[in-house]
DNA sequence: GTGAAAGCGCTAACAC
DNA sequence: GTGTTAGCGCTTTCAC
């Protein structure tokens, strides 16, 4: 910096101004610092500018995986709205553990990041501490809460589950499983079977659960859960799968199998993929905003930063993107 | 920092070493400094240490998307392999753009990443200076090159897609189309392109390349390419497409039209996803190794950051992972 | 609109 | 094995 000021004939804090705010150096001057700067090949610390002004130019990100299109898709989207503002996204990937998670952030916190974006509102106990602490504008997705940590953006769970369930129930079949995937791992999967269990109760019908066989959701773990509900003395009449992945390996099942859906089984999925629509019949399923999640988190980082940290007790702490039962030829 | 010195009766020296070089640090004060970092609730400030030492814990690198599982799957990978030693992934989605990957190259390098991960081989002429003058280690991924930046990992897209050309050519089909994503954009499809078309020019066919509608490669828009072609006077015999989801909408499309597969019309995908083996009749494919590719390129990152940067230009600048024609029903 | 001086919080280099 | 000193490259503060 100090050789692109010499070049340009000026002092290092109007280099520093000329690249961070332009508009307090005379027109003339911008143009000898950036004719410096093309010629010097000059790229600024970004660490030192950080350490002084204890503020850096990155949001922090934690997503259980990105081998999941949906998680995938909301950090795209999350990217995308950052960049217009010329932020960086930190990427942490906790594979599904809360433990992961709090390691992870405290790295990530480290690196000074200007705000946080969490997955899910399940976290270890000291996730909270470490960010109240720090004032730091918080985004956690996915999930709502009644009580977030700074800011939430998500649908729940729950309510969509118990929704897909009483409409399945209202369409008149009375077994109706419920296929998830192992329980104390994947918290939106918990709070769909919650929302599965309530719906049932609430229809005076036992509720059904049945297992993936792994967590990874594939289309063959759902194959081998149909496999599996077929093969008993009595099937259910309908079965609702924890997301499109499986379901769609279900319809592949019943296909093979002969067995019609839905009259012979009807299948629901969660999730409103592209599969889902591809499917054969179509999955009636649940559909959740991935990418409108990304970018609303975008969004409320984007304000939480421009408007003062820690400011406004009364603006609204949870968005509830909400999600649609959608009817198709499955169930 | 300080406060933990005092706290643990020693200098922020010995806590610095406590926390990077625990082994030059005597076990008695290692547990006074670690209790007074647990007392303090002590975060280090990364800037500050990345500042001082020039090397950060962060690893750059930038894809086209996250919204195509097979370059979400190569970060996760990637995100795994590096996180083993501490390194975290600073993310910079280009939107398939040269200039935009210039651009964020930059100010990404201003977070004195130690390394960079690159998708593609081809770049904005300013990229190569960038990366060259730093001195950094470089893997460019999912192509090769005679002449890559640093190291290279990938399989060749163009070889591929002659081998699936030739295995189509090979069980007697002639009139064989490619079904690619408008030129100029995705640099791997360009490559799979010029495959098929020398495959074609061997086998002494005439070449009939078609294109999606879209660049979003989903399952609609290979379904309405699908169309096209049966809508054709004189439909091909087979179809190649980019990849397998939209060839996994033209099977959904002859399945609905009635158009046996492979006897209406042969169908082939490249990727090996899911879906291939999902779709009915199952799609003969290119195998590409996806989360090799991620596992793959943080290896080369650690062993260029083990051994000394710049140096050992014997070492092999290339890695070929190759690839697989997966023969099923489709074709 | 521009500059001088100071210092952010760490760690490299050198003592001991 | 531990401490002292200095300084990384910026941006803040205050002055003009």
């Amino acid at each position: 910096m100090a050789d692109v000021a010499a070049r340009a004939g000026v002092g290092t804090i109007t280099v520093s101004r000329a690249l961070r705010t332009p508009e307090r150096v005379s027109a003339e001057v911008l143009e000898r610092v950036h004719a410096a700067i093309e010629a010097t090949g000059y790229l600024p610390n970004l660490a030192a500018g950080t350490l002084k002004s204890q503020r850096s130019r990155m949001v922090a990100a934690i997503v259980p995986t990105l081998r999941s299109a949906i998680f995938a898709e909301t950090v795209d989207a999350l990217a995308d709205g950052l960049r217009a503002q010329g932020l960086q996204l930190l990427i942490g990937v906790s594979g599904y553990s809360i433990e992961a998670e709090e390691a992870i952030l405290r790295t990530l916190l480290g690196q000074q990041p200007v705000a946080v974006v969490l997955t899910g509102t399940h976290h270890a106990p000291g996730v909270r501490t470490l960010l109240r602490a720090r004032r730091l504008p918080v985004v956690e997705t996915w999930d709502l809460t009644e009580d977030p940590i700074d800011r939430a953006v998500g649908f729940s769970n729950f309510e969509a589950a118990r929704a897909m369930t009483c409409a399945l129930g209202a369409r008149g079949y009375r077994r109706i499983a419920f296929v998830g995937t192992p329980p104390g791992i994947e918290q939106r999967a918990a709070q769909r079977l919650a929302g599965y269990r309530a719906a049932m109760a609430g229809l005076g019908l036992e509720p059904d659960v049945a297992m993936l066989d792994e967590l990874g959701v594939t289309i063959a773990s759902g194959e081998r859960a149909a496999e599996a509900l077929l093969d008993r003395a009595v099937p259910p009449e309908a079965a609702f799968f924890v997301n499109d992945v499986t379901a769609f390996g279900a319809v592949q099942v019943c296909q093979r199998r002969g067995v019609p859906v839905p009259e012979g089984l009807a299948i629901a999925g969660f999730g409103d993929f592209e599969l889902a629509r591809a499917s054969n019949p179509p999955l009636t399923t649940v559909r959740i905003p991935g990418g409108l999640i990304g970018a609303t988190a975008a969004r409320l980082v984007l304000e939480r930063l421009a408007g003062d940290v820690g400011a406004d007790p009364a603006a609204p702490r949870g968005v509830d993107l909400g999600f649609e039962v959608i009817s198709r030829r499955s169930a």
